[in-house]
DNA sequence: CTGTTAGCGCGTTCAT
DNA sequence: ATGAACGCGCTAACAG
């Protein structure tokens, strides 16, 4: 690919009218501009970027690291940062760290050493990300995503997701569930669900009820059969499932079905993120939704401010962004009577459980 | 950030030598070294990426260019893609086209101008594509994703659409269906979408019917439900729909719901793709699945190997990837008796039409 | 209006 | 084992 140099020398000026002419800087005289355009359509040139970046120190390029790009509610999000970047003539170079700290903080490093003029994160814990440290240890323009601030002045878009998660229980409580469990996604992977849970706890503890422990799932893992199991057994079994994220809540409730469980009537599941799937599925899932591809627009409107150091865009930097309680059937009234689910339990539940409902209820 | 000078004043040493240290290019005195690694530290420094690739005249970064995120499909293939590259130490540079031939050509220059190593593409349409005609013209090695090559020796990672939907559609033709509609995504947006029209009707024309056009939908609108309509009135109505993706059937089948048509007993619906949330909905998806993150490893392995100029990469340039009928509970037998489906019609659509169970055929 | 030149950060040849 | 110097492609400051 032709360079500067060979478009003068064949227009016969030289490369500074050159890159006056590509970059509209000065005036040129017709003649000469003719000549150019004519050595430039000729040779093909292109002006190199990474010249131009050399010179300016700065490559009009942003960084996006997600944990994972098949969940939906992050692909959303890259989605809308990208068409924003666009938008602004920035290109975006993307990572995923596949929930793993170690990959997120590899990423991180080389987006640095490729000088990208700011990044964008959603980070696996936002309080103990290496990351994070040495982006700001480089000074570097930075905004996190659907992570919530470790500190005050860190731009964060992200919803309130403790009180996301407070709400959601509320409404769980208000249909007459009293054994409700929260399952997660691993903690270590996501500070997101770890926040969840503590709306979640407090909203019970607020009810007079004792929070239980989180059950840990590998939200990775495609059949949850196992794990759920024995979540079904007997008469203290809880009556609604709290999942951290849809995608999670969409793998329970097959498994669910598998098991012989329906949905809302023997159990009902909640989810967390709003994913478009979980209106497509039967029944609809109910959640938090949060507006992700919004939030990966915004995030990327507040770097780009950042980077142009507009000051006004410091002063919100961690105000959360409204989420939604969205009503859907995988949550039904509670079950007056609790009975064990299970393949083999079919007769007795009939037989000792009527089930709810919801008309009835 | 510190850069090659600074370390080199700090270490009381040269630039080549600190240059030597960084790359492990020759032998440093142990003093030396020490002095350097300290001075690393204190100072923070990265190389800069941008002096290096503008030294060595690559980037290390790859381009990947598909219509959307938001569909699973592409997003399981860029994320395949970017972990490839990853593994072999080059960044990935994104962009959506948002089915857009002028945003693709757009895209494109950006990242020829950016001196991207490589780049995969997902065009609208590979024979026209005005992206295509400049990245050959610039010589950069490249490899298309999902389309099919547009000419011989061009590096292609697809299935044979065309033998898909023949292979789907004959499916369909099993199940006892005769009348059968073929729904696609705007054509102008989509080569796939027309090869997959030609498998359909030669499949349809080799069984002796005359295909019917393809009735083009905007598959971006969330609620096809008007455009489905005129197709459920009438003895004549089709009893199967082939869409030409798998977001497209799902959006279909819940348009169909919606409209009072049972799927499949009034109307079998199928896809193409492959989508996980295929196998989430109730009734399953019956659809063709390619193996959408396994070609996006496949195109970033084969676009490595151009680019270190591995002659064997070319070979196999254009061979296709096997695909899959999956069979899934959106399509059932034809029914024997066809009646229309409308929402004021359901007492006279259950007097006059007994529907067929799949038990019953 | 146009040309000359310096320098962005780095790797590398050529000396020593 | 180390240093000096050049050049990758480009822009900007200065000269004319």
């Amino acid at each position: 690919m032709a360079n500067i140099k060979e478009v003068a020398d064949l227009a016969g000026c030289s490369i500074a009218t050159v890159s006056r002419h590509v970059n509209g800087a000065a005036p040129i005289s017709v003649e000469v501009r003719a000549r150019i355009e004519a050595a430039i359509l000729q040779t093909g040139y292109r002006p190199s970027e990474i010249g131009r970046s050399l010179k300016r120190q700065a490559t009009r390029t942003l960084g996006i690291v997600v944990p994972s790009l098949t969940n939906p509610v992050f692909a959303l999000s890259v989605s809308g940062f990208q068409a924003v970047a666009r938008r602004h003539g920035y290109n975006v170079l993307i990572a995923t760290s596949d929930y793993d700290p170690a990959i997120e903080a590899e990423a991180v490093e080389t987006f640095l050493g490729q000088s990208v003029d700011g990044l964008a994160l959603t980070v696996c814990d936002s309080l103990s990300s290496p990351a994070l440290a040495t982006i700001d240890a480089g000074g570097k323009p930075n905004v996190l995503l659907f992570n919530q601030a470790d500190m005050p002045g860190r731009q964060a878009v992200t919803v309130d997701n403790i009180e996301a998660a407070r709400a959601m229980t509320d409404a769980i409580l208000a249909e007459g569930h009293r054994r409700i469990v929260f399952l997660a996604g691993r903690f270590a992977a996501s500070d997101r669900s770890r926040l969840r849970y503590r709306g979640f706890a407090a909203a019970l503890a607020q009810a007079g009820l004792k929070p239980p422990l989180p059950l840990e799932l590998d939200f990775l893992d495609a059949t949850p059969d196992a794990a759920l199991q024995p979540l079904l057994g007997g008469e203290n079994r809880p009556t609604a499932l709290f999942c951290s994220n849809d995608v999670l809540a969409l793998g329970v409730i097959g498994a669910l079905k598998r098991l012989g469980a329906r949905v809302p009537d023997d159990m009902s599941v909640v989810g967390f993120d709003g994913i478009d799937l979980g209106q497509m599925v039967e029944p609809t899932l109910c959640t938090v939704s949060q507006p992700a591809r919004a939030m990966g627009e915004l995030a990327c409107e507040r770097l780009l401010a950042t980077i142009r150091s507009t000051p006004e865009a410091a002063t919100d930097a961690a105000r959360f962004l409204a989420f939604d309680i969205r009503r859907g059937g995988s949550l039904g009234p509670a079950p007056r009577v609790v009975a064990a689910i299970g393949a083999g339990q079919d007769l007795q539940r009939d037989n000792t459980t009527p089930h709810n409902k919801r008309e009835t209820a």
